[in-house]
DNA sequence: ACATTTGTTCGTAATTTCACGAACAACGAA
DNA sequence: TTCGTTGTTCGTGAAATTACGAACAAATGT
């Protein structure tokens, strides 16, 4: 199975997008990309969801390899998983920005 | 409801990516991205999905902004919603690219 | 030891996603 | 007009997502 159409840069990239892909868990990376860390504490307080609710997104950023927690007892610190964020960075630039800049004509 | 916790744009990045999160649909972007438009007749022969499947994923990148169909009968050309796509860049590019040189010392 | 704080896990329910085949619509070609 | 091609829509089912509250686990503080 070498005659693979899909490439595994994209599948990668799907399943960070798919992390991304929402609202919630938007906010949190964005936070974690200028804040460097954060507890969800405190984002239970400012966000419109219950803690439960909250740990169950967190745990797909953490599955998708995009943050990790680090134990700070009794509290638990989030904060980007650096490494992989660089990798998303680079799937997401190689096709992102192709001639961003053309007059292009709709095809 | 001035009090929005989440902006408009995490609201927007979260739409696109949802719209990125799946394989086919990445391989379709970057494809575009880089070829400038496609038929999904063409899509069909070459991926693993039958022809409603995929049509359904081309309607979600379409309801999504990400690509636009126009009739060359009787197939349909698709390609890439530029201006849309710009927006997305933007919107990633301003949280994806944070500090990314850096040594940074994981918290 | 006991209560408090913090966060995860479990159970549940509503909704959405994903995939398929069948049926349908639009159009060009014979 | 009839046929073949192309792609969407419909109906269906399986699986995943999203959200909540209740129960639980771990660690600190009293």
């Amino acid at each position: 199975m070498t005659n693979k159409i899909i490439t595994e840069d994209q599948q990668k990239a799907a399943r960070y997008a798919k992390a991304m892909g929402h609202p919630i868990r938007m906010y949190v990376l964005e936070l974690l990309s200028k804040q460097s860390c954060c507890y969800s504490g405190d984002l239970t307080e400012e966000l419109p969801i219950v803690k439960s609710t909250l740990s169950q997104h967190l745990k797909e950023l953490k599955n998708a390899g995009l943050i990790q927690g680090e134990i700070e007892a009794p509290r638990i610190k989030y904060c980007l998983n650096r490494e992989n964020w660089k990798e998303a960075q680079v799937l997401f630039g190689k096709f992102l920005k192709m001639d961003s800049e053309e007059p292009f004509t709709n095809c």
